[in-house]
DNA sequence: GATTTCACGTA
DNA sequence: CGTACGTGAAATCC
């Protein structure tokens, strides 16, 4: 194995560039249509200078590269663009080889561990990475080619041999039938790299974390469960004393476990109270008929906090540089939104005062107002809801043309996006009808084809496969019922993630015309963005967010059409509470 | 010990 | 009979 260093690779701006990282600081770098090389990690400066696309299996090999100090600015997620055009949460290399070759997914080999009833056998040569079957050889897919620089050259090829049939498969997906829509998938092409660039941005995400002042944020948990206990006794204590609040409530000598749910049923049984269940919204209803159910509900709110997001959780998530960190997807589940954990997507609003710019920084936020509505005046490409989309608040024209307040226009809408057949909205969604056949027929095709088991696709081009389960062994009701489920998981998926889809799109802007203002993008929640910025450039921070929203929804809008408006709320703030 | 149910936070 | 997600505890299953 040769390391060429300091040699000038000519890389060209674009050029797809094959990448696999070897864990020794090294790194095979094959430039499409020439020999693959070993080089020197310190080597991918210079290449990722010259603004290559990079090809990489999936964003591991974006995190080695932001770990050896390198941000990518372009790149090929071979994960992400299979989960687009297959729509399969599978996205590991076996798949992806297996979906690139038309092969069949259920015959993928397996690493098998070799015990005394089977042999192993013999497949041929082990350095190739494909068997004779056609398929990925398990051992290759598991990291055997980080087993040799000759290897790991190799596997970058195959890195691009199948970027090359994605972008075949991209290109067929613009002709292919589209039962799911009406209108075919627009610029999926397009769709692959900012949803490549989610990866990458998940990778920093994953590696920057989000700034979270610890001192804030324990004072918080202290306000609804009391200082950190610091003994075990010392917290039974403070859990009977949290107890007790409610409990008091109670004759002399009753005692339930407020933990479970059967037992507070039981609780509010005793007191003359019946609930079907103790949710929060049902309680809610029974404020002031009786002293219990208020104490209840505080102790309820105590308890997600001091279980979900209390000390523990802090001392588990963030880190000594006062970041909070989680894993990222880039897209997963339904509709390709992306995910995290550690409660990064669903941390209470009472937390919200901890995160907060580190000192000489500030945040810039920004949420997407009436998001789905606006998508979906895109990609049904209805001439009259777009103009909707012009106004501020949308749902103004629309309740204008329907002859019903804001309200009712407002659930109609939503109710049509949702699947929602019945209540207030049911009325007013024969008017929605009449006057937005376009946006409607878009949502009923969807829902028609997800009825029948047929696939979706986004108009990004995401494959939303309903392929899946069969309603065997069910009764007719069951069965209806299923398939009305289905149809509104299909009417919803279109909609939800073509407006995760848009979300990206705008996000990977953001992150490649911020990053030369030290923009840092910190969170990411469905329709809101969070950058930390130095503070001397929030305000060009602020506008870039709206130029960059703007560029996002002209390269949406379809050729010879009116484009829609997309809006924003936009922010400059120092703790995340403070938006709005 | 693994899976399901309930509950609840976010969008 | 609106959708999606992640998390934690209790209840249930095996």
């Amino acid at each position: 194995m040769t390391v060429v260093e300091g040699q000038h690779l000519n890389a060209t701006p674009g050029a797809l560039t094959g990448v696999a990282i070897w864990p020794d600081a090294n790194a095979a770098v094959v430039i499409a249509g020439r020999p693959a090389l070993i080089v020197p990690t310190s080597e991918l400066k210079a290449i990722e200078a010259a603004g290559v696309r990079w090809v990489w299996w999936s964003k591991d090999t974006a995190a080695e590269l932001i770990q050896a100090g390198i941000r990518p600015k372009r790149c090929w997620d071979l994960a992400a663009v299979q989960r687009l055009l297959a729509g399969l949460s599978q996205a590991d290399p076996g798949h992806v080889w297996a979906v690139a070759h038309g092969l069949d997914l259920e015959s993928i080999p397996t690493l098998q561990p070799v015990d005394l009833f089977t042999h192993a056998v013999d497949t041929g040569d082990p350095d190739n990475p494909i068997g004779p079957d056609g398929h990925l050889r398990p051992e290759w897919a598991e990291g055997a080619w980080a087993d040799s620089g000759d290897r790991t050259m190799r596997w970058a090829e195959l890195a691009l041999v199948i970027q090359q049939r994605q972008e075949r498969a991209l290109a067929a997906i613009e002709t292919e039938p589209h039962p799911g829509a009406p209108r075919a998938p627009g610029r999926p092409r397009e769709t692959a790299i900012s949803e490549s660039a989610a990866e990458l941005i998940c990778a920093e995400l994953e590696h920057d974390g989000l700034p979270f002042d610890r001192m804030i944020g324990e004072r918080i948990v202290a306000g609804f469960v009391g200082k950190r206990p610091l003994t075990a006794d010392d917290e039974r204590a403070r859990l009977d004393e949290l107890d007790r609040d409610v409990l008091k409530h109670l004759p002399h000598g009753v005692d339930f476990d407020l933990r479970s749910p059967d037992q507070v049923k039981s609780l509010l049984r005793r007191v003359g109270i019946e609930v079907p269940d103790t949710r929060a919204w049902r309680l809610e209803g029974l404020r002031g008929t009786h002293s219990i159910i208020e104490p209840l509900l505080r102790w309820r709110r105590a308890e997600r906090i001091r279980t979900t997001f209390g000390y523990p959780w802090i001392d588990e998530h963030v880190g000594p540089d006062g970041r909070l960190r989680g894993h990222w997807t880039g897209s997963d589940g339904a509709a390709g939104r992306m995910t995290a954990t550690a409660g990064l997507h669903n941390m209470p609003a009472e937390m919200r005062p901890a995160v907060a710019a580190a000192s000489g920084h500030v945040l810039v936020r920004a949420d997407l107002g009436q998001i789905e509505p606006r998508v979906l005046a895109a990609v049904s490409g209805d001439p009259d809801l777009t103009r909707a989309t012009y106004a501020d608040d949308m749902y103004l024209p629309v309740a204008d043309r329907l002859r019903v307040s804001r309200e009712i226009a407002k659930v109609a809408v939503l109710g049509a996006m949702y699947g929602q057949t019945t209540g207030k909205g049911a009325e007013a969604l024969r008017g929605l009808e009449r006057e937005y056949p376009g946006a409607m027929g878009y949502l009923q095709t969807a829902d028609e084809a997800a009825q029948g088991g047929h696939d979706l696709r986004t108009y990004g081009g995401r494959r939303i496969r309903m392929s899946g389960e069969i309603d065997n062994g069910m009764s007719a009701g069951d069965v209806r019922s299923r398939a009305a489920a289905r149809g509104r998981y299909g009417r919803n998926a279109v909609i939800q993630g073509a407006a995760a889809e848009f979300f990206k799109t705008w996000a990977a802007l953001v992150r490649a015309r911020g990053s030369a203002l030290g923009a840092q993008i910190v969170l990411c929640l469905h329709d809101e963005l969070v950058v930390q910025v130095p503070t001397a450039v929030a305000d060009e921070v602020a506008a870039l967010l709206g130029d960059c929203l703007d560029e996002t929804a002209f390269r949406w809008s379809p050729p010879n059409s009116a484009p829609v408006r997309f809006v924003a709320d936009t922010s400059i703030i120092e703790r995340w509470s403070e938006a709005k």
